[in-house]
DNA sequence: TATGAATGAGCCTTCATTCAT
DNA sequence: GATGAATGAAGGCTCATTCAT
C-alpha cells in the first residue's frame, strides 16, 4: 500500500511538472520535492527517468481508454459508437489539461516514435478501438484506406482541438464538440 | 557569400540533429561540430539557442509555404485549390523528413505554444491560406466552424500521415495521397 | 556536522583562491577541486558564485568584528578604546593575509559598492564602532567632520599598512603599530 | 597622427568601460566597438589586454601627477606644499570619476600588487613626492615612520574620501576638503 | 525501505586572440 | 595598417543518478 501510495505521488508530480513545464522543466529533484519523497526514492519505483516517463504515459493512456469505454454502446450502430468515442475523448481531454499536455510532449520525442512503432508493428494485441475501425472498413462504411490513415483522420483533429481549447484559443461547448466529431466522421466514412 | 555559407551550414546541422535526436540530442557543441564551425561561431548568427531554433522554424515554414504556393491555381474552384494545398503539402513533407520531424519537435515546446498564440492572436497579417478558408466559409462551402477547428480538420491528419510515411508505418503513393486529402476535404465541407 | 564541514571546506578554498589569484583566478571548478568536493556541491550551500563571495565576506567581516570586540575596554577613555580598535585590527589583519586580500578584492567590485551603499544608507542598525565614533564627535573629541570621512581617516591607512606588511613592503612590530594607530588618532582628534 | 588618434580612442573607451563596469564588463570587442575601431586594431597598439590595462594606468597616473605639480609652490613651506598636494589631488580625483574608479579597479588585481612592488623596490627614480616626504622626515617635521606608512597616512584617506564623493555618499566642498587634508597632515606631522 | 547530500559529466555561453582579406 | 569573422578554451551552472546512513 505504502509502495503504491508513493509511486502514485511520484507519478502525479511528474505528470504535472512535465505537462506544465515540459521535460526540461521537470528535473528529478523537483519531481521528488513535489511528490514529497526523497530523490532516491523515485529509483525504487522506476529504473530511470525514461522509465518514469513511459510509465506515466501508459497510465494516462489507460485512463483515456477507460474513459472512452465507459458507457460505450456496445451494440449501437457504428456511427453512434464512433460519435461516442469522439465526444467522450474530447470531453475527457479538454478537461484533463495535464494529461493532454503530457501526451503531446511524449509523442514528440524519441519515446513517442518508439512507442508508436511498437504499437503498429508490435505483437498487436487487438484493442477494442482497432477492432471497431476494422469492422467499419469491412462493412464498407469507411473509406478503403490503411488503418493508420483512418486513425489520423478521425483522432488527430480531435486532439488538436482539445489542445486549442486548453490553451484558450477556442471555446468548446457540447454542440461544437458534436459538430467537430461529426466532421471527423465525414472524413472517414464513405 | 562566406557569411551566408556558415549560417547555412549551421542551420542545416541543427535542423538535422534536432530532427533526428530531438532538442535534447542537439547540443550547441554538436551542432557546431557537424556544421564544421567553431562553437562560438553560432553566436555570430544567432543570439542563443532559442533564436537558432526559432530561426530554423521560420525558414522551414517559409519553404513549406513557398512549395504550397508554387503552381497554385489562383482562379480555380475552391475544391481544386484545397486539393492543391493538401497534395502539395503531403508531397513536400513526405519528402522532407528533416523538416517535418523538426516542425513536430517545435510545435510541442514552449516555442510552439508561443508561436501558435502569436499566430492566432497576433497582428494577423492575412496569409493566403487563412483567406482561402475564410472565403470557403463565407461561400457556405465549409461547415460553419471556427477557423482553427477547420484548420485542424484539414491539416492535422495530413501531417500525421506524412509522419507515418517517414517513419515507414505506411507507404504513400499519389492515389493514396489524393484519397487522404479528399477525406480531409470531406471533413471540412458542408 | 558533515554539512558544516563541506561548507567550511568550500569557503576556505574560495577565500584562499580569491585572496591569492583574484576573482578571475578562482573559477568554481578550481574552488571545488581545492575544497575536495564535486563542482555541483558548492551549489548546495550557495545559490551561485556571487552568493558564495558575499557569504565569505560576511564571515570575514564577522570575524574581524569579533576580534576587535574581544577584550574591548568598554568603559575606558575614548582614546584607549580607539587605540584598542586600531591595534587589534592591525594585528588581526596583518596575521590574516587571506582575509585581508579577500576583503580588498571585495571592496572594489560591484559587490563592494553595493555593500557600502547598503551600510551607509541601509536600515543602519547601530554597530558598536559607529556608536563610538558618534560619541567622540559629540564630546568634541573628534573633528567636526562627516562620519564617513572620520572612518576613512582612521581606518584606511591602517588597512593599507596591513597590506604592505603582508606583501612584505614593510615590517611591523608592536611599537610601529602603536605609532601608526597613534597617527590615525591624531588625524581624527581635534 | 592617425596612429595616436586611434590609440587614444581605444584608451578612452577602455577607461570608461572598466571604470563603469569593472574588468568583467569590458571585453575587448566592446572596447573596440566603443572606440569605433576593429577588434584586431587594438592589438596594433597593445600586445594584449593586460598591456592595455597597464598602459591606461600609466596614463592616468601621469595625468594625476601632472595635475598635482601644476602651480606647485616649489619654495613654499613644507605644510603649504603638502596641503597643495592633498587639495589638488582631491579636487582632481573627485572630478574625474572614471580615472578614480579605474585606479581602484587596478590596485586590487595582480596588476596592482606588481605595480606597487615595482614602485617600492624598483629602480627608484626619485619622484618629487617621495622627495618631499623624505625632506619632511629629515627636518623632523614628520613622525619618524617608514615612508610607505606616511604615504598611507596621508593619501589613503584622501582617495577613500574621493570615492565616497563620487558614489554620492558624501558631499565635498572646498572647506571640507581642506579640513580633510588638514586632518591627514595632522596624522603625519610630529 | 527511504533518504537527500554528493557527484561530475555535460550544457550554454563568453571572450581574448588570430588571420585572411 | 585596419578589419571583424572565426575560433575554442574556459566559465558558471544543472541535473540524472548513486550510496552511505
Amino acid at each position: 500500500m505504502e509502495k503504491c501510495d508513493k509511486r502514485d505521488l511520484i507519478v502525479r508530480a511528474a505528470l504535472e511538472l512535465v505537462a506544465e513545464q515540459g521535460f526540461h522543466g521537470a528535473p528529478m529533484a523537483m519531481i521528488a520535492d513535489k511528490a514529497g519523497v526523497g530523490a532516491g526514492t523515485i529509483y525504487r519505483y522506476f529504473e530511470n527517468k525514461d522509465a518514469l516517463i513511459r510509465g506515466i504515459y501508459c497510465m494516462v493512456e489507460a485512463r483515456v481508454v477507460a474513459a472512452i469505454l465507459k458507457d460505450y454502446p456496445d451494440n449501437g450502430p457504428v456511427r453512434e459508437r464512433f460519435m461516442h468515442f469522439g465526444t467522450v475523448l474530447v470531453n475527457y481531454l479538454a478537461s484533463a489539461p495535464l494529461e493532454l499536455r503530457f501526451v503531446e510532449q511524449f509523442h514528440n520525442s524519441p519515446f513517442g516514435v518508439d512507442h508508436r512503432r511498437e504499437k503498429i508493428f508490435g505483437k498487436g494485441e487487438k484493442d477494442i478501438i482497432s477492432e471497431l475501425f476494422q469492422e467499419a472498413i469491412e462493412q464498407q462504411i469507411f473509406k478503403p484506406l490503411p488503418l493508420s490513415i483512418l486513425f489520423a483522420l478521425f483522432f488527430s483533429p480531435l486532439i488538436d482541438v482539445c489542445r486549442d481549447q486548453i490553451l484558450g484559443f477556442i471555446n468548446l461547448d457540447q454542440e461544437l464538440i458534436e459538430q467537430t466529431v461529426g466532421a471527423c466522421w465525414d472524413a472517414v466514412r464513405r
